[in-house]
DNA sequence: GAGTTTGTTGCATACGTATGCAAATGAAAG
DNA sequence: CTTTCATTTGCATACGTATGCAACAAACTC
């Protein structure tokens, strides 16, 4: 019942052979116009497309970017998605969705990931083993990691500036007067996490300020339990420097179901600048990761990649700027 | 330099012919323990992965299954993507992800789910032209429109029940007194809009209550807008139905931007019940939508009819339940 | 017009796996 | 030990495309 239709089809009604046909489909391959229009005309009529498996059989290669990502959830990477979707089926790409709910990307889903032989991978909120990115390599597979690093330089990566931006942040708060001060930060084993503290402590450190450090985990529901327990304990700080917006709206909520008033009372500084956080609602002051140059910036290392494979890795790290709303 | 070993060097590792190998990995197809063992050593020892390709090739199979979606900076879809990867994972299926940025999926993106040959597919958040739905039935690919409906029972779909839970809400709306009614609807050309809207509505007709609609588009900047076009008219009602919780948190902050205390000015129900509507700055009234029910029962679907394709369509509609909260 | 170059075409083969068929093996029965 | 039957194995081929090679045609060159 599954009618196919085959370059052999096409050839025999277009009167030529099965090469010219492929030929046809081929980028770059050398046909006449004559008979290119002519295999297109009877591949038009039987309904013919070409077929994927057959082609990447031979030419091992495959159309397929694999889009790695675990926190589907929050809207910050639910725009990444959309946009990484968008981007790269213009460039004429299909995307392979591996969710892992795990930090580390688990065995399975790199298998998936090289069973596909995908042309490139994308890697966003999660991280993998060393040897795991050594696998890609050796399969010259392009690989970048999205808002993640991994090592030191051994993989390619596109970023925010963490440092730079989380410093901006302390002196921003500094400078409003804020004294006493809270960091919340998110999964401890990331490297935004960790890089964002970095910065914030590394100023108040140098400029002998007291902070307190509560970890969390990048989630809403994280953001403010964390908030609630920094309330259970004596005294309210000047201000709360967030790792990320979805926390920080937690953090938000949290301190308002206690009556504090904020920018009064205290003050809050989120992370990543999502839609929401400019919501009436929240009106979230935070750092704008610039979601858009840090998808091109990945998208043309991997379409280079793919072209011609080098191996040769970057950590790119993009400014962002700072936005200034009502909870400071 | 890209090692690629292949049946044929397990099978001469293993001393047996490349059959048998290729036995060990096909599903239900008969080998001795024996040489089972002695195959998945060597397999083992070589790293040998069977190439996808090659396989669907032969076969004319695929363990991918298509997922199509729209509106994924919803977080209601969001999590629909989230479980449904999950799920799918579990039985060893891949999720090749197709975004659509118009309402009706493209032909480009049917041309892709064809070429992958699909094992299934999974239509969310987009509707297509009846003569696409008709193409996968002639070529056996099972079709699952999700929370969507195309059509009058010629494809199958999983719903929540729509009609009987706009009327409860309309019912439970008069019940607590409002007489003056406002409805803001989505995207008009949506089943599930114009479903809830029609039971909401039936309700109102049949009791001679008077209700004013709008149109919006389910996002929530939609929501705030509308509700503010709303409120420079002369009467505030006394109730909003909000045909799904993102343009109800929007609606919610435009009414608060104006001072409008919820519930004591007007009320609020939403539809969904998408995580941020328990948030505290929101309390949304809404109604549940079984996301877990819903998706187990298309997975259930999609996989039987992967097994043995019936084309069978059925209209499948879950009815989910009401969640009061703090904005009626 | 013979020789040279450029561009186009078909033939034949290869990619890595699944599978029908026949051969071979092993177990069970007598 | 022979016969029967069930199970396992290998051989050979097919899936639909890309591509090296040789053949061919056309267009120039001298």
């Amino acid at each position: 019942m599954r009618e196919t239709v085959t370059a052999k089809d096409v050839a025999k009604l277009a009167g030529v052979s099965q090469s010219s046909v492929s030929r046809v489909y081929f980028e770059g391959a050398s046909v006449s116009e004559k008979t290119k229009k002519r295999v297109l005309e009877a591949a038009e009529e039987l309904g013919y497309r070409p077929n994927v498996y057959a082609r990447s059989l031979i030419t091992n290669q495959s159309n397929i970017i694999g889009l790695v990502m675990k926190g589907v959830q929050n809207p910050f990477y639910a725009q990444v998605l959309k946009r990484f979707s968008s981007i790269f089926k213009q460039h004429g790409y299909s995307i392979l969705f591996v969710y892992t709910n795990n930090d580390e990307i688990q065995k399975e889903d790199v298998e998936t990931l090289l069973n596909y032989n995908v042309a490139g991978v994308v890697v966003t909120d999660a991280t993998m083993s060393f040897s795991v990115g050594e696998e890609f390599k050796k399969n010259h597979i392009p690989l970048v990691f999205f808002n993640r690093k991994l090592g030191t330089g051994e993989f390619h990566s596109v970023c925010c500036n963490n440092l730079s931006a989380s410093r901006w942040i302390a002196q921003y708060l500094l400078s409003k007067g804020a004294s006493e001060l809270v960091l919340i930060t998110g999964d401890e084993h990331t490297s935004t996490s960790i890089e964002r503290e970095k910065g914030f402590c590394e100023v108040l450190d140098q400029q002998r300020i007291a902070y307190r450090k509560y970890n969390s985990d990048y989630t809403y529901e994280g953001g403010y339990q964390t908030a609630m327990t920094v309330l259970e304990e004596k005294q309210l700080p000047a201000a709360f420097f967030v790792a990320n917006d979805i926390m920080a709206l937690g953090v938000i909520d949290a301190l308002r179901k206690n009556d504090i008033r904020i920018p009064q009372d205290t003050k809050v500084v989120g992370f990543d600048n999502i839609e929401m956080a400019s919501w009436p609602a929240y009106e979230l002051t935070t750092w704008e990761q610039p979601i858009e140059e840090m998808i091109e910036e990945t998208v043309n290392y991997l379409l280079a990649e793919i072209m011609s494979y080098t191996g040769l890795a970057q950590i790119i790290e993009v400014d962002g700027k700072f936005v200034e709303r009502k909870t400071t």
